[in-house]
DNA sequence: ACCCTTATGTGCGATAACAGACAGACGATG
DNA sequence: CATCGTCTGTCTGTTATCGCACATAAGGGT
């Protein structure tokens, strides 16, 4: 990774036929995303759309007593900013960079007006859309219903599969706040987790171990969006067949 | 309500263009639902898009040990069946209806071709789209940060919102399935709202007796949803600029 | 090498919700 | 009107998570 950047490092740029490529490539723009950036808030307006490559984007809302709770990631498998194309312009959520690294940029407008040729790119961006989905469908019942562990494996698991390595940069303060619990429940599961073997971790970075050993605790949600974001993204693959194709973990 | 049946009862009908609306009108057939049934289950395909009018069809994921937890209502304010325009044909959730009444449906191909024109009837369900979404996202942060009353003030008032009465025929544990706790958490909330005098239920039947009461319970997810399906469709009423248009309750 | 910010560990009590069991009471049905 | 299935109320104990307070340690900056 790191020195060579490629649009096809995401997954829907590398999706697009020649022909939709083509024309959006020379509007794409490399930028550098840093850890902790906002890219929007409640009802922001993004001037831009990212396809993130090595870094990773969260969606969350926070309410007003300052409780949060992510709702769903985007890394190079998907794009912030639907809500540009589906209409409404801005959202209630907010979009801040998770882990730091790249994404390519477009201007807004170009992306809306690509999208209005109602064309392949429309299909592709509704399809993510779908994906996204139930991607939130499912962290709604998994808050209900699952421990604050298997979330954090749901978690871990669910940023290592958008990483070129098996480290992440994050503290467990920023863990908690994404999954809406206390940072002391992260502290307690992410030490039984590092007793297992599982991970190990200091101050900030996590190093994963024994992935499958994480798929031992896990719930079934993660399995449920990995398998619902294959069905609807694996075959539109197109643009060359080359690199990694590891959407299904 | 009830002897007289009008597709302009349900609110995208109603925005739809006369073009539009001539084109769809012939295929539009209406449909009794019936408490509890299933319109389809995980994975299973749709030959139907549903305009509810006078019921209420509830969106839920169930997880492998049973539990499960609506993700999101929709009553006379939308359709279901966004995964066949949205591109994935089915999806992971299921849907079954939670009120007693009438829908209209149309066969999925009709609505597909219709969307396909990529003219404004792509436009209005992708807007709708995006309103399910944040009644998704709210959810979720809902279900880790509220109490079970304050979500079932919600649930109650969104519903509310949907019925042309104030009284919903629903056993608490019915409502236990939807909000995703038990029936007896159910039945204490239920009780407190009772003695406050906000309502009154007898076996299965719910009546809102002070809908101000509701609302000053009620966590903020309510106004949120509320908020963003106005703003999102609210200026769509188009067609017949007749009819209650108190989208925002 | 030191300090000092910041991340992590841990120990309380409090609370909301869970799990299971059972009593009572409504109201549809015959 | 009597019956019986089903809905609702309530009790017990248990557990996960919270909220707060504070101790410890790691590691970057000067």
């Amino acid at each position: 990774m790191s020195s060579t950047h490629d649009p096809n490092q995401n997954h829907l740029l590398a999706a697009l036929l020649d022909a939709e490529f083509e024309r959006l490539s020379p509007h794409l723009e490399l930028v550098p995303m840093l850890l902790g950036d906002v890219l929007y808030e409640s009802g922001g307006k993004l001037q831009h759309v990212y396809f993130p490559t090595t870094s990773i984007i969260s969606l969350h809302y926070v309410l007003e007593n300052g409780g949060s709770s992510e709702i769903a990631g985007v890394g190079n498998e998907g794009l912030l900013g639907i809500s540009l194309f589906m209409g409404g312009d801005t959202t209630p959520s907010h979009a801040v960079v998770q882990t730091s690294g790249h994404a390519y940029r477009l201007q807004s407008q170009i992306l809306v007006d690509e999208f209005n040729r109602a064309g392949p790119v429309l299909r592709l961006l509704l399809r993510y859309t779908q994906a996204l989905i139930t991607q939130m469908s499912q962290t709604a019942v998994c808050n209900r219903h699952h421990t604050v562990q298997q979330q954090l494996c749901r978690w871990l698991l669910l940023t290592l599969d958008r990483l070129p390595s098996n480290e992440l940069t994050m503290t467990q303060e920023l863990i908690a706040n994404m999954l809406g619990v206390r940072r002391e429940g992260v502290t307690e599961a992410a030490g039984k987790l590092q007793s297992c073997g599982f991970i190990s971790y200091r101050r900030g970075h996590i190093t994963v171990l024994d992935r499958a050993g994480l798929e031992s605790d896990v719930c079934e949600c993660y399995d449920v969006v990995k398998k619902e974001f294959a069905r609807l993204l694996s075959d539109v693959r197109q643009r060359q067949g080359e690199a990694a194709s590891s959407q299904t973990a």
